[in-house]
DNA sequence: CTGTTAGCGCTTTCAT
DNA sequence: ATGAAAGCGCTAACAG
């Protein structure tokens, strides 16, 4: 049924071991035998079996990719980043939702480590110990994208995150804002939870400025989760001048909440926050906002996990990708 | 260097049949056996080689599925309810952006068949006969998702886009309006372009009002080809009182140049659209929207698709999934 | 319930 | 430049 190597072989009068090179594109043949190789494979309308080649050469070019939830903009627009790259240099990718979840994360990686992937790209919570065991269980390369490492012996690309979320609080307080409150992640999460309101405290510590744990509400990453803490700070006595916001997506449920209340943004109150996801100029006003190159951070990753999968030598493997602050129109100066 | 299941028969005093036989958890195999295997593995970290085993069995438990762009959000939706379902049946996804693109869409069908994959998941722009040509080099089977047949004989899940832009024109109409604008996408896209187009112009039709070209903007579904769209009608001289747009993102945009003209939605203009993704209760007002269950669409085809993979008889392999009106904000009568 | 024996389709020395 | 042959690690009859 299936057409093989061996039929082309046969077809074109050469050996198994001919067809081969032709079809790797094998220098040491002649043009003619080439010829009638191709000519062969054309008639027989053969196609090489990848899962046979993998077999045989120990590689599948085929990486795996763990990522927490492909549903999720940010993460969506990563992988982005990676498939093209992959691409490019012809590989392709396994692409496998762990949630976050550590126990999901470990399963993926020991399937993905069965089904024989030439390299791993993991993006996730934490790195763990336990983590760490099932990568050495195999060898091929891996490299975290948009991961904190907890150990930090594994190669990585992302941003800093806690620069990040400092340049924006740091703009609000250059606009004069005394009185910043924040929309955190979860803490337990390293990057966009713990680093982020790292980053937050410390603006405010330089600019002489007292932290206040009413200022501060966690949140979950989601839309409605901006909106209820944002109705909490209307409430406070003492009011905030403006909110920062660890994600965009809370952001604009900050923004929303606000307006709802009938508080002008910025007029009012101002608003920043970390990402410059596509939603970001879909907000009136349009959020402004500390840009985090979500694609590149896939493209960069998947670029260095080849160099690492040809046992390319590299210079630096922890490779942190510059963040910007884009200024849109949700933040202006307190009310006088 | 890596542990075989050879290693593992000689380790545990068996042969590798029944180590295979306890790793694919064949029953039988007597117990105290089982369990010398088992502790065997352990001992040695067996892992199975899933390459040798897709060689030797002509399975591979992946499936490929081709996508237009995952970092669009709706198809980012959908392929997560596929990885959801692969997943619960224990497949893994490799996944590829195609753009829509017909030459990229053969070239990845054909690099997924070439790995073997068990099924084919095919979301993208409308399936020609080289596509088809394309399926037929392989007897796996394939089904599409959100995607057009243009000959009809392959298995597919899709909402009816017709009869879903028919219900959001319908609803205003009900309100009332009779100057109804629309935002389409391209006519060359059968179902987000064409077909909600076609489903504008019956609804007109049922309702006897007229057909005007210059009532119709042509975007490419992004957000500022909304607010173009939008920047036009608002030209006119005889201005609509209501905008139909053929996707959400579009409608987002359509409402913010709205607003940014200082015309109120819905007071003096109404707006609604088909898709219902996340961003449409992320807009002021929220938007009305018919909703089409992208999830929905994903998992259903991968579970279509396990039942095809398993020769299981199937009695409909056309699955139309049900759409849905749900009113929000942005829609309400017309201005006295 | 368990072992033997062929392959699966290809790559890769090693000769020639 | 080409061919022969030995696997790659596993499953799947077939025997027993």
């Amino acid at each position: 049924m299936t057409v093989t190597i061996y039929d082309v072989a046969r077809e074109a009068g050469v050996s198994m071991a001919t067809v081969s090179r032709v079809v790797n594109n094998n220098p040491n043949v002649k043009p003619q035998t080439r010829k009638k190789v191709f000519e062969a494979i054309e008639r027989l309308g053969y196609r090489p079996n990848a899962v046979a080649r993998g077999l045989a050469s120990k590689k599948t070019t085929t990486v795996g990719v763990v990522i927490p939830d492909i549903a999720n903009a940010i993460f969506a627009e990563v992988a982005r980043g990676i498939e093209d790259i992959a691409n490019m240099y012809h590989y392709n990718i396994i692409l496998c939702n762990a949630d976050k979840r550590k126990d999901k994360e470990i399963r993926v990686i020991n399937t993905l480590l069965e089904k024989q992937v030439d390299g791993l790209l993991f993006m996730g919570g934490t790195v763990t110990d336990e983590h760490l065991q099932a990568f050495s269980t195999s060898n091929v390369p891996v490299v975290l994208c948009a991961t904190t490492d907890e150990k930090g012996g594994i190669p990585s690309v992302d941003i800093d995150h806690e620069g990040a979320a400092f340049d924006a609080v740091t703009k609000l307080i250059q606009e004069g804002h005394r009185n910043i409150a924040m929309i955190s992640g979860t803490l337990q999460d390293p990057a966009n939870g713990y680093a982020r309101f790292q980053g937050y405290k410390r603006a405010l510590e330089k600019a002489g400025l007292k932290y206040r744990e009413d200022y501060v509400r966690v949140g979950n990453y989601k839309y409605e989760s901006g909106i209820e803490a944002t109705q909490y700070f209307l409430e406070l006595s003492e009011r905030p001048t403006a909110i920062f916001a660890a994600t965009d997506e809370m952001a604009i449920g900050a923004i929303h909440s606000l307006q709802d209340a009938g508080v002008a943004v910025p007029a009012d109150m101002s608003v920043i926050s970390v990402d410059n996801s596509r939603m970001a100029s879909m907000v009136r006003p349009q959020l402004t906002t500390v840009a985090q190159p979500m694609y590149d951070i896939g493209a960069v990753s998947m670029r260095l996990l080849t160099k690492l999968m040809k046992k390319e030598s590299v210079e630096n493997v922890k490779v942190t990708l510059p963040h910007e602050l884009v200024s849109r129109q949700s933040v202006a100066g307190p009310k006088a």
